[in-house]
DNA sequence: AGCAATTTACGATTTCTTTCGTATAATTAA
DNA sequence: TTAATTATACGAAAGAAATCGTAAATTGCT
């Protein structure tokens, strides 16, 4: 598994990671068929992003036959951690209580997600 | 003030808005001489980009005098709304939840702190 | 077999960001 | 009043990221 503290993807190279972690294992064609729904983009330049985060090291490619499979070499969570907290220090002055309080205030949150939300707080503060 | 939603500050950008939102107004050299704290950067550079900053928008500036005085075009809070919804959007799927439980999860946060979400948390439950 | 479609490889270009050198003007100090 | 310092303007270069065109190889279809 590849070292996520010394591997920062790109914008686009994060979209691409999104695709991946949702669906696992996927050919460029399957992964740029996901992006053009968002974007206007190139199939060319798919592909070269892709062979760029293959040399980076932030995929996984088996090439033994000749249509390419990738799949993502960092798992979510570590990389989500990972961009978080240079998010925070970045925007927040390092204060995650900070973020989070702006992340719940600014958007619609359910019932349901403030109960999860709720627990998480009971359990952390039990310790 | 700036229109935050068309405006997106890259991360040198950022670093400088930092200073001003915390400094209020200041002058190049002010400003300046905070970032070489952090890194290694040449005075010219730092008033280049203070200068884009100026073009895009970013910054205003008071150049009635020899020594211009900076000050951010945006407030603190709309850029931090701005820039978190797209983190959220990029990188959580949109689910703001998510990334609150991922960051309290993972970032050490005191009871204090605990206790000011948990209040955030009721009275967004009451409405 | 022959043709179209698909795929990878590769290089080039474009665009954005960051960096700095040099010139010029204004201010300060000796 | 010189000389040194400090400021802005400007252009250019270096670096990084994203985009695409074209060529070559393989596969699938008729």
């Amino acid at each position: 598994m590849a070292d996520v503290k010394t591997l920062k993807p790109t914008e686009s190279e994060l979209e691409i990671l999104q695709v991946l972690w949702q669906k696992g294992k996927a050919t460029v064609r399957e992964v740029h068929e996901e992006l053009v729904i968002g974007k206007d983009i190139g199939y060319t330049t798919t592909l070269k992003l892709m062979q760029i985060m293959n040399d980076k090291g932030l995929v996984d490619r088996d090439d033994s036959a000749r249509t390419h499979i990738y799949q993502a070499a960092t798992d979510k969570e570590n990389t989500q951690k990972f961009l978080l907290n240079k998010f925070i220090g970045n925007l927040f002055g390092g204060s995650s209580t900070q973020l989070v309080m702006q992340a719940l205030g600014s958007q619609q949150v359910t019932e349901e997600e403030l109960d999860q939300i709720q627990s998480l707080i009971d359990n952390l503060k039990k310790k």
